[in-house]
DNA sequence: TTACTTTTTGAACGGGCGTTCAGATAAATG
DNA sequence: CATTTATCTGAACGCCCGTTCAAAAAGTAA
């Protein structure tokens, strides 16, 4: 239920995906769903912090080296991670405005501890030295939203591999940072 | 009725806004909404197609400048013209998936048109000597979904000015690209 | 097999949806 | 002023919504 929920929300929209339809797409009568969900909401959200939990337990961050391999390994990572779950990542930041103020709350805090790891190694590398940037507030956002941009174009199978963009993008980032 | 959908599919979505919401706040019955739109799609459309022609309308691009000068031009323009629309800017590429495939087609063409503004910049830098970019096709993405970015965070009234804003990411983008 | 638990069905509830349209109302025109 | 045109109302149409729940079905354990 949870991925073809996943997947309808993705392609339609929360609001235009109807509890119906989603139980239609797993093979049962809608009533069925509420066995696994309390309501269409719940539903919306666990999906979302699954997505922001997992991020955040799959990011790993080794603070003893460098700045700038940090930030290699946050890009390559970040690039990665959002690649293999075009979905789940789609849903994370174009259904926040469908959720309730409290959950809204949670998952913004994920969201934001997650832009917290990316500071703090821009700050490590300004402190070291490597890195120039007026205010890493402004650097953290543009670079997520610049490597997140990824998601919105790149299809396996195209001009380039993955590999390439990511490193593309790893210049790109390096550059501004420098 | 037009500023008022605008305003009401940015907060809520498309899906989630019915006709007879936005006719409420107009101060109307649903059924005079149908002397100004021919349904509600058309009102979507209308909605995108209107912003993205005034934003190929508005961006002036003087090809006779250095390509830095054009490219620290775009940057501006971008910013600014998006800073002063975020509902417009919402609604563009959060609803493009409630367009019907017709619709849906020419609001893609517009934006890739833009897009092709910004590549002919740098393509021209490339030539200049100027700028270094292994893909400008990749190099355009990545400098509009940072841009665009802006949107989703900044308040008037913070910390920083639109200006200052402004600045850091012109500094960013022209090391990026440089 | 029997007894018990879990899951699913299918119908129902109250409500909202986009859209249409005849008739009422308002605005513009001569 | 009368007449035409533009606009709006209010009800209706058929349909889909999230959710609930008794009854039926399927699964599990002894």
């Amino acid at each position: 239920m949870r991925e073809t929920a996943l997947r309808l929300f993705a392609q339609k929209g929360y609001a235009a995906v109807s509890m119906r339809a989603i139980a239609a797409e797993v093979g049962v009568q809608a009533g069925a769903l509420y066995s696994y969900t309390p309501d269409k909401q719940s539903l919306l959200f666990d999906l979302m912090e699954s997505h922001m939990s997992e991020l955040l337990a799959a990011g790993k961050d080794d603070t003893s080296l460098p700045a700038q391999e940090r930030l290699q390994a946050f890009v390559a990572f970040h690039i990665a991670f959002h690649h293999a779950r075009p979905d789940a990542v789609f849903i994370a930041y174009m259904e926040l405005r469908n959720l309730e103020p409290a959950n809204f709350a949670r998952i913004e805090a994920l969201r934001r501890s997650y832009e917290d790891r990316l500071e703090e190694i821009l700050r490590a590398g300004v402190a070291e030295g490597v890195f120039s940037v007026a205010d890493t507030k402004i650097a953290t956002l543009a670079i997520i939203a610049m490597l997140t941009g990824v998601n919105t174009w790149f299809r396996a199978g195209g001009r380039l591999s993955i590999e390439e963009v990511t490193a593309q993008y790893w210049e790109m980032v390096r550059r501004a940072v420098t």
